[in-house]
Formats: structure tokens, C-alpha cells, sequence
DNA sequence: TTGTAAGCGTTATCAC
DNA sequence: GTGATAACGCTTACAA
């Protein structure tokens, strides 16, 4: 169907290893030949077998994406970056939505593994919290002898090039800034505090809750689950059931805030009103819609691309140290952090 | 580095071909042997080679997804509904962001070219809009050989399988419902009239106004382009210089009604009150963030899976007549298509 | 029921 | 500078 590498040298009337050099731009051509080959390739319409060659030379120029929550804004913008790299550096990028599911995850593994990929880009599925679990997976990653990087969720004790977030400093810095605010009871829901990233967070809310001195207060202690429907629950119960309503929250992730943000809506509360609350990271279309919440940024897109150069990095310095890049978190003041 | 068929074979003590035979299911095999095999596989954690596979069935098992907005909300929820698909027939995405600029979707097409993808799922770049252009898209598209199915936008005079939207149908519901809202004047913000989709729509407009003897006055008429910027710009200089406010407004998609909303939000008019509104396309977070805004509605969830299966009915179907599957529009109120 | 061998479209190693 | 040829890891007649 497709035209092939004999195809071209018999229409140049060359060999197919001077086809390959041409192509390659690999060993002497003469420039005769050279253009007769060019010649034929844009006659013809060739492009290379990507199987073919990947077969021949033990390598790919693919990398996997494995990504939890396509509909968290925050890994679109991921993918963005990704891709972009991806895109400049003319490889080809396979992609898989594991839907923070273990199962499909594993599936998705032994599809990277079946394909040969260069490299893989991964955000473990939440469940991936357990010690078992992590081992579980730290092992089949292991079995893949391929460059990996991960991505905002932090597998303990693996050996892979990480790209992260300031999580301790995002939660310190939105407590900090509620603080500042004025607010003396300060409440957090938490993110599953499987993961280290919720405990990151929540240990910075209880750092700086220490540093001025403020009790902490159980009662203000929300356990989420980085959803938006646990935190719209807790909310919920909260303004309605309860009279112990802290002066201002942290949200720990933008899923959450936005399900703390639909209770508070609904009950026509106003942010820096009747409350004032920070989240952490960024919820699509706040600026659009002109919602005020203040919140802490990081550059998601820039996340991705960082994450897809280390990748590269990797494949080409196999026995460079563990790298790791961390992004900061920066307060965006939208003035939600104070109440009144 | 990898384990290969020969491996399995030694370990099982049988030739290559009888762990092919097993691991394909194809051809007699002894119960003892596709035991052997199947153990030899467990413990050396064996995968095959897609690569190799692929080169010696002469066909992958890999499509390719071409989408130009990820941003978009309506891209990133089609994206899952292909994802979806592709996860449980055990195939593999692959996947490229054309961010609508068709040299890059060119480029992207000849990567897809060089992968042998069984088939690709396409929704154009924004420009392929003129004749030559469009010519031109088919002309690439033709020399690919292979099942294709185009998503939402549409290439005139192709012979591809289709997933559609009842434009149309969207922009006359949209109009329809702002005339039964009791608007006396109705305004829309096109989109980028060189795409069948934005005429389509505005011919929807047009058919709903005559149907009520609504005169069309040009000055409601504002070109848009689909993008959120130059929705924004126009709503902002309509409110601020121009006294030919109309009544109610239709918005022809999910971005020009966000780039609305915002100039809207932004001069404290309200939806519903200030002037009526119905989009096209959901917003989304629209729920979550108890936005008034009426919107034409599509499950464009569903729209990815009809997509990525027709793909795969048409590449073991290769003679069966065109297929189409045109999603139907749903008006959904959310009280915005009345005037105070 | 099993094994041998050719072939898939490349690259890479050699002679020439 | 160039062209055979082996090799990559698999599938698939065909032979046994």
C-alpha cells in the first residue's frame, strides 16, 4: 500500500542503503545521488516506515503520556506542554488516560511496554498510596528498563527523574496569606492524605499555623480527597449542619476548591465575605467568569515541557544523577484571603 | 534489553512459531505446549513487540488523533471518549495538538503517515476553510490510504465518515428560544464564517428569525471567530460605544461565550436581566460555578466514542457506504434567554 | 501438532 | 561513494 524504501531506490535508481544514508543523512552521498533520491522521496510522497526503523535500530522515537484526570484542568495544560516538546522535536507521542485507576494503569503500562517507547511520562493513579501499592508499582515501572519521569505525584523511594511543586510552601504560603488576612480560625480540606502531596500541603497549613502561634483545632480539619464532590459534601454539611465554621480555608487542589466553591455559591456566601478561603493551583476560566479567589499559582504548561526535556535528558545521559525539578508556588492575591 | 519471542521459545522449549501460535491464539497448539509457553511468558514478564508486529502483519494497531484546541473543554471531553474506546479494544492513541495552525497539523499528518496507523481520527485546523486550502487538506488526507473519521468540522465535498453536530439545528434553537424568551431584538456573535459550522449555525439564526418575521438588522450581527479574545472585544466595545444593544444574543460556541460572559461579568450587567443569552456549546464549570447562562447542548463525550468506533467498523468495513452520525442539539435552560 | 524458513521495511556492516 | 547482505522481532505459509 504504502511505498517503501525499495520503491524509492528502484525510481532514483540507486540502492536502498543509499536511500537509507540520504534519509539518514548518514555516510557519503554524492550529490548526484542525493538529489535523484530527494527526487523520488517528494515524487513519491515516501515518509519512512516509523516500525520499520524503529525495529532496525533497537529504538524508538516515542514517548508514552500516562495521565489521571484528563478533566482536571491542570493536566490539560500538562499535555499542552508535553506535546509542544514533543511536537518541536519531531517524535511521536502516545498517550493513555488512566482515570486514577490502578487497573487501567497497569493496562496502560503493558501497552508503553508492547510499544517500545523511548521514554514515559507518568502521574501515578491515586491509589497508588499504600506501601504495597507503591512497591507494586515501583516494580512494574522497574520491569519497563525505560527512562521515566514523574510528574507531580511523588512515588517515595523510586529512582526516576521527578518533576514537582513546592507543595509544602503552596500549603505555608495560602495559610500564611489567610493569616495575613486577618482571619484568627483557619480550616484546611485536605487532599487524600494517601498521598504525600496532601500531606506536603497540609504539614505547610500546620507550619504556619505553629509560626504565629495559632492552635490548631480539629474541628477545622476537613479529611478531602482532592474531589470536587467531597469537598462540595463537606462544605455543604459545614455551613448548614454546623456552627463551627473557621474564618477562612485552604482548599488544597483546584478539584477541591471547586467543589468548596459550588457549596458556598449555592448558599449565596461570598468569598472574602462571609468567608475567605485560598486554594492551591488554579481553576480554569476564574478569570473569565470573575470569580474572586485568591489562589497559589505554579506554570503548568511549563511543568510539562520541563518534564518532557528531563525525559529527553535521560535517554541521552542514561547514567546522569536522579534529577529533579521543582516548581514554585506563587500566591495570586484575587483578595479572597481576607473576610470582610 | 527486552525479552523476544526467541527468548519465550528456549525458555519453553519449543520453536518461536509455537509461542506465536499461542500468544495469537491462532492455529492448533498441544494444551502442554500453550502451558509451557504461557509460563515462560509470566516469568519473563514478556511483551511483544508492537513494532515487530506491526512490520509483520503489514498493520498496527495504533490510530492517530488530531485535535486543535486542547484547551478547549469540548476537545478535552471528545479526547476522553476516544481514549475511552481505544483502552478497551487494547489499542494505542496516538496523539498531536495541531493548535489549529495547519502547518503544524501538516507536519503532524506526515508523522501519523510515517507511523502506519491503522487510522486516524481528525477534526481540521480552523484555516482550511478556502477552496484551495480545503483542496489541499483532502489532497494530504487522500494520500494517506486510510480510514479517517472527521469530528465536528466538517470537509466539504470528502469522502470520510463523519461525526457532525446538528449545527443548524443549534443556532435555531438557540434564536428560537430567545424569541420565545420575548426578546423583540436578537443579536449573534458568529463564529469564523469561513467554517461550514459558523454558517451553518447563523443559518440556523436566520431561518428562526424569518420563521417569526423577525427583520434581520445588520447591526446585530457581530463576526466572530470562535475565539474567547475577539468575543470579549466585541461584547466589550458594544456595551461601552454603541447604543444598538440588542435584547438577547446568541453565542455561536463554548469560547465566543466565555469571552461574553466575561465582558458582561466585567461591566456588572447580569444574564437574564441585562440583556438574554443563549450559547452554543457548554461552558465548562458552568454548574459548579452557578452560572446563568442557557446553552445548546451536545454529549460530546458520546461524539468521541461514535468517532473512534466508527474508525474501527470502517477499517474492517473498508467497501460500506459513508457513514454519518450527526449528534443532536438540546436546548438547556438555565434562564438566561429572557430579558429581565 | 510442531518446526523451518521466508518476509515485513528499515539500518548498519562490510566489501568493493 | 556505493551496493550486497545480515539483522531487528515478529507472523505465516508450508513441510514434516
Amino acid at each position: 500500500m504504502d511505498f517503501t524504501i525499495i520503491d524509492i531506490a528502484n525510481k532514483a535508481k540507486v540502492s536502498k542503503s543509499t536511500v537509507s544514508r540520504v534519509l539518514n543523512n548518514s555516510g557519503y552521498v554524492s550529490e548526484k545521488a542525493r538529489e535523484k533520491v530527494n527526487k523520488a522521496v517528494k515524487e513519491l510522497n515516501y515518509v519512512p516506515s516509523a516500525m520499520a526503523q524503529g525495529l532496525s535500530k533497537k529504538t524508538s522515537n516515542t514517548v508514552g503520556v500516562l495521565i489521571p484526570e484528563l478533566q482536571n484542568y491542570f493536566f490539560t495544560e500538562l499535555l499542552q506542554g508535553l506535546s509542544e516538546v514533543v511536537d518541536n522535536k519531531g517524535m511521536t507521542l502516545i498517550f493513555s488516560d488512566t482515570a486514577n485507576d490502578p487497573i487501567k494503569q497497569e493496562k496502560a503500562l503493558l501497552m508503553i511496554k508492547g510499544q517500545r517507547v523511548k521514554g514515559l511520562i507518568l502521574t501515578p493513579a491515586n491509589e497508588y498510596s499504600s506501601k504495597k501499592q507503591n512497591l507494586e508499582l515501583i516494580k512494574s515501572l522497574k520491569a519497563l528498563h525505560l527512562p521515566i519521569v514523574i510528574v507531580d505525584r511523588e512515588i517515595p523511594d523510586s529512582p526516576w527523574d521527578t518533576v514537582l511543586f513546592e507543595n509544602f510552601n503552596a500549603g505555608y504560603l495560602a495559610t500564611k496569606a489567610l493569616i495575613k488576612g486577618g482571619n484568627k480560625t483557619i480550616g484546611i480540606i485536605t487532599g487524600d492524605m494517601n498521598l504525600k502531596i496532601a500531606r506536603e500541603r497540609y504539614d505547610g497549613y500546620l507550619c504556619a499555623m505553629k509560626e504565629h502561634n495559632i492552635e490548631i483545632d480539629k474541628k477545622y480539619i476537613f479529611n478531602g480527597d482532592f474531589t470536587a464532590n467531597t469537598a462540595y459534601e463537606i462544605t455543604k454539611n459545614l455551613f448548614e449542619n454546623s456552627s463551627n465554621v473557621p474564618d477562612g480555608f485552604v482548599t488544597c487542589n483546584n478539584q477541591s476548591s471547586i467543589g468548596f466553591l459550588r457549596a458556598t455559591l449555592e448558599k449565596n456566601l461570598k468569598a472574602g465575605k462571609d468567608f475567605a478561603v485560598v486554594g492551591i493551583d488554579k481553576i480554569n476560566l476564574i478569570k473569565e467568569f470573575n470569580i474572586p479567589f485568591s489562589y497559589i499559582n505554579r506554570d503548568t504548561y511549563l511543568m510539562g515541557k520541563k518534564a518532557m526535556e528531563i525525559l529527553i535528558d535521560r535517554s541521552e545521559n542514561p547514567t546522569k544523577e536522579k534529577m529533579e525539578c521543582i516548581m514554585p508556588a506563587k500566591f495570586v492575591s484575587l483578595g479572597t484571603e481576607k473576610k470582610k
